[in-house]
DNA sequence: GCGACAG
DNA sequence: ATCTTGTCGC
């Protein structure tokens, strides 16, 4: 797929704060993203190794047809991490594997789910976010635990799968705790871009099943990151 | 200085 | 995120 390289993937700290602060007024979580207008989702992750004191990460990317929910394509990268994980710059840490593994896509999917957040963010520049501009598509972030943003304060939904409280920071709906399935931990979902935040739980929804409280997608790219960084160490050893 | 803290 | 065995519960 094409990538849109609004920037340069390897930026130093100093300039995080600015760049997040630059693209966040082009953001746009009001427009809704209809099924009908789906073909194809995709599914991303990173996971990491340590070797000798420095660190590999493992990106995965799974594209599914939305009809079948088969998986019609799948793009890796693996590569040395050199930013250190820092809450509020996760993107500037994984997003150099995730757009090389993008570019590697025939397909350009329609929709891309992210392992972290979208606009619940303290700039709204969540990982999701971050990466649309590059990706040109809308994308939603599903984080597994809450990143406080502000003074929100966090309320927990009904234990039945679809149950949802809104996460609320000067008035605006940033985010939502989402039930994604009976009883289980819930999951902290918000629009990346080009969606908004009904679109984006109602396909989070749609896309969970029964084994994961994670949406599948971003379930089994978790699943292939862990394959591929259990290959690797395999041949290194 | 003291907590908070996506992955 | 990652390091890790058994074990409580449906």
């Amino acid at each position: 797929m094409k990538i849109h390289p609004i920037h340069p993937l390897n930026i130093n700290p100093d300039e995080f704060i600015s760049i997040q602060e630059k693209l966040a007024h082009k953001v746009d979580v009001s427009q809704p993203l209809y099924l009908h207008d789906i073909q194809t989702v995709a599914g991303v992750d990173v996971a990491y190794s340590s070797e000798n004191g420095k660190e590999l990460g493992f990106s995965h990317i799974a594209v599914f047809d939305l009809a079948t929910m088969e998986v019609i394509e799948r793009a890796e990268s693996r590569g040395h991490i050199t930013v250190p994980y820092m809450p509020g710059y996760l993107a500037f840490r994984e997003l150099p594997l995730i757009i090389e593994a993008a570019k590697k896509l025939r397909n350009t999917p329609d929709l891309f789910l992210f392992d972290g957040n979208g606009i619940l963010h303290p700039r709204k520049m969540g990982i999701a976010t971050h990466a649309s501009f590059f990706l040109g598509t809308p994308t939603i972030g599903v984080a597994k635990t809450y990143l406080k943003v502000g003074d929100s304060e966090l309320n927990e939904p009904a234990q039945e799968k679809g149950s949802k409280t809104d996460i609320v920071v000067n008035g605006e709906t940033i985010g939502r705790v989402l039930r994604t399935s009976e009883g289980v931990k819930p999951v902290y979902i918000s629009p990346g871009n080009q969606i908004d935040m009904e679109s984006s739980t109602r396909i989070t929804l749609l896309l969970t099943g029964s084994e994961s409280r994670l949406p599948i997608p971003v379930r089994v790219a978790d699943i292939a990151t862990r394959v591929m960084r259990q290959s690797w160490r395999k041949e290194y050893d």
